[in-house]
RNA sequence: GGAGUGGUAGUUCAGCUGGUUAGAAUAUCGGCCUGUCACGCCGGGGGUCGCGGGUUCGAAUCCCGUCCACUCCGCCA
């Protein structure tokens, strides 16, 4: 007879026999009768202790938390008036007639029915903390989801390409993991960030279709939704184009949602360009679900003599907007000053706001400290392009452009979600024609937005090299609610064009050849237009679970030090395996 | 590198304007209970108050330093 889960015991077994294997949930002990709740991965089912069979009573006796047991029994309904209908295993219960300790546990180290325990012993005893309900539904719906992806493309044609995990170290992103040579002295490896590199190579290859599921690792400081290795679902397609990728990527996701979810995302997903999205929301991944926006009014205020609003209005870098929150006048005091404190994590350096208690009232029906520096028909200029109305408030940001959306833009998702304005559960959304590259004020150079590899809207390397600023991205970033879900665009797969990108971002010819020699050699060997995308697995997965970070979805995540509570890694190693590393400490300075 | 929150029993927390032997709930152990399901009742055990230093007659409590966890900024092409 076959093992059954406890999810699979219905109504419809009763009278027969099964068999069952799990952890001990609970044991309770009343009149003289055991009850013991029995969990696995599927469910829980209630196994019955009778007191009238005298050797697996008293077997059941020795029973604990967490003991693992095999148990054949009979399933029955409940004995009238203990039915509980609350539960799913309310109707029935299985009488057992064979138990076999598999294996005993010591006391858990927390009880796994509180969902409020301490990280870090969560952490230490992953294995525990596992086996509850809640982690085994997350971890569930992570492999429903890898599946339902991995069918969609595999129906589409993709090929599931392995890439190497010991690659070389690349000069810009974010800092490698490195990995020392033994065979080459004083060289090393360095963990992938991404397989960037290697699935255009495979573009060059023939694969016209690829994908991959596979770990990155990014030495960068910890976050809620950042972790040091994560899965990333990876993509790359010859000859197709940024409109082709976007159709087939949201098609993907729509039946995804629908699949796992039955969720029904829009059709198609709306677009908008970065700098609509910055005006607008202040970010480049804005949540959408939150209905405030920002409204500029940077042109009001030119002349205004108070010179918090009209020093950034007269800098070509500056921004002053609004935010208008309705039925904010209610805000306390208190709530504002946290509000300012809030938006000076993100270099604001106050947060000047209007109370409109009576709009008619004109100047009289407004409260606000900075109501004496504004002149009437600014005033009244801002009550009218807000679309204010009694009892709303207006936040102002005033300061360079990056601070101000910076600020209002996390004060907007900050009060969306403090005063339970959301509206709707899930807003995709596609961002597109970033700038090219971002000028780095304080290295005196561009940065590239994207990636060095990411094709250029000009079609000519001279006209990139005259005005880099000018130039947009073919990229493309796919937004859920607020997270960047994932992001793409088209490659580069001319030479003349990509030498033109190292050119801008100051790589030398002999860096580039360093570093990239075999792309570009490459590019030179018939390489077909492609254009791909990568999702972070862990941030969608998060999301869909309704979970608070990756590490919620992740088996063995590490804290925010980038260590791991279960293994103690990283730790010292022996001077012999150092020493075939060809590796020396240097001595700690004693100061 | 910076800002903030927290660290007291296995777990979740209270105690923090300094003052007897540091408490509660839950877990755990023992006893009672003939159908429990957050069972109930009685009893027991369980503490380096993160660590180090300082102030004080006296420190969980105040001060300084440090470590750890978490959130955020910087960083994350």
């Amino acid at each position: 007879m076959r093992t059954h889960y406890c999810g699979e015991v219905t109504r419809e077994n009763l009278d027969q026999e099964v068999t069952l294997c799990g952890w001990v949930n609970r044991r309770r002990d009343h009149g003289g009768v055991i009850f013991v709740d029995l969990r696995d991965r599927t469910g829980l089912v209630q196994v019955v202790f009778d007191p009238d069979r005298a050797q697996i009573f008293s077997q059941a006796e020795h029973i604990r938390n967490e003991y693992v047991l095999q148990v054949t029994a009979k399933v029955r309904a409940r004995p009238e008036g203990t039915v509980n209908p609350e539960l799913s295993t309310g109707e029935i219960e299985v009488l057992a007639t064979e138990l076999t300790v598999l294996n005993e546990s010591e006391t858990p180290p927390f009880q796994l029915d509180d969902d409020d325990v301490n990280e870090e012993s969560r952490l230490r005893y992953r294995y525990v903390d596992l086996r509850r309900p809640i982690m085994q539904e997350r971890m569930q719906m992570r492999v429903k989801v890898v599946q339902v992806l991995r069918a969609y493309l595999d129906q589409n044609g993709f090929l599931d390409i392995e890439t190497p995990m010991l690659t070389k170290a690349t000069p810009e992103g974010a800092r490698d993991y490195l990995v020392p040579s033994r065979t080459q002295p004083g060289s090393f490896f360095a963990l992938p960030q991404s397989p960037q590199i290697f699935k255009q190579l495979l573009m060059m290859s023939g694969m016209d279709r690829y994908y991959q599921i596979v770990r990155c690792f990014r030495d960068e400081d910890l976050r809620a939704d950042r972790q040091p290795e994560f899965t990333q679902l990876d993509i790359e397609t010859s000859f197709m184009d940024e409109e082709q990728i976007m159709v087939m990527m949201e098609g993907m996701m729509r039946d995804m949602f629908k699949t796992v979810l039955n969720v029904d995302l829009p059709n198609p997903f709306p677009r908008m360009p970065y700098a609509e999205a910055m005006h607008r929301y202040g970010s480049d991944k804005p949540d959408l679900r939150v209905p405030l926006e920002l409204v500029d009014i940077t042109d009001l205020m030119g002349a205004v003599e108070f010179k918090v609003f009209s020093g950034p209005a007269n800098d070509d870098k500056g921004r002053v907007a609004v935010l208008r929150l309705p039925n904010g006048s209610e805000l306390t005091r208190k709530e504002i000053d946290d509000y300012t404190k809030y938006v000076s994590n993100y270099g604001a350096k106050g947060l000047a706001y209007i109370k409109c208690n009576d709009i008619a009232q004109g100047r009289e029906g407004l409260q606000s400290p900075i109501l004496k520096f504004l002149p009437d028909d600014v005033v009244e200029k801002i009550i009218q392009r807000t679309e204010a109305s009694n009892g709303d408030l207006l936040f102002f940001g005033a300061d360079k452009a990056t601070v101000v959306n910076d600020a209002l833009g996390a004060l907007r998702v900050k009060l969306g979600t403090d005063k339970n304005l959301l509206t709707g559960e899930w807003k995709p959304l596609w961002v597109v024609d970033f700038p090219m590259f971002e000028w780095d004020e304080k290295d005196n150079r561009w940065n590239a937005l994207h990636h060095p590899f990411t094709s250029p809207n000009f079609e000519s390397a001279q006209q990139l090299l005259d005005n880099p600023g000018e130039s947009l991205s073919r990229a493309y970033d796919m937004v859920l609610n607020g997270t960047e879900l994932g992001g793409g665009s088209v490659r580069i797969h001319k030479q003349d064009i990509q030498k033109a990108v190292f050119e801008v971002l100051a790589i030398s010819e002999q860096e580039a050849e360093n570093k990239f020699g075999f792309l570009l050699k490459a590019l030179k060997y018939g390489c077909p237009p492609h254009a791909g995308i990568a999702f972070g697995l862990d941030r969608l997965i998060m999301l869909m679970t309704g979970s608070d970070s990756i590490r919620d979805v992740m088996a063995f995540p590490k804290t925010q030090t980038a260590t791991c509570p279960l293994t103690d890694a990283p730790a010292e190693v022996s001077e012999h395996q150092l020493k075939e590393l060809n590796i020396r400490l240097r001595a700690k300075v004693t100061e």
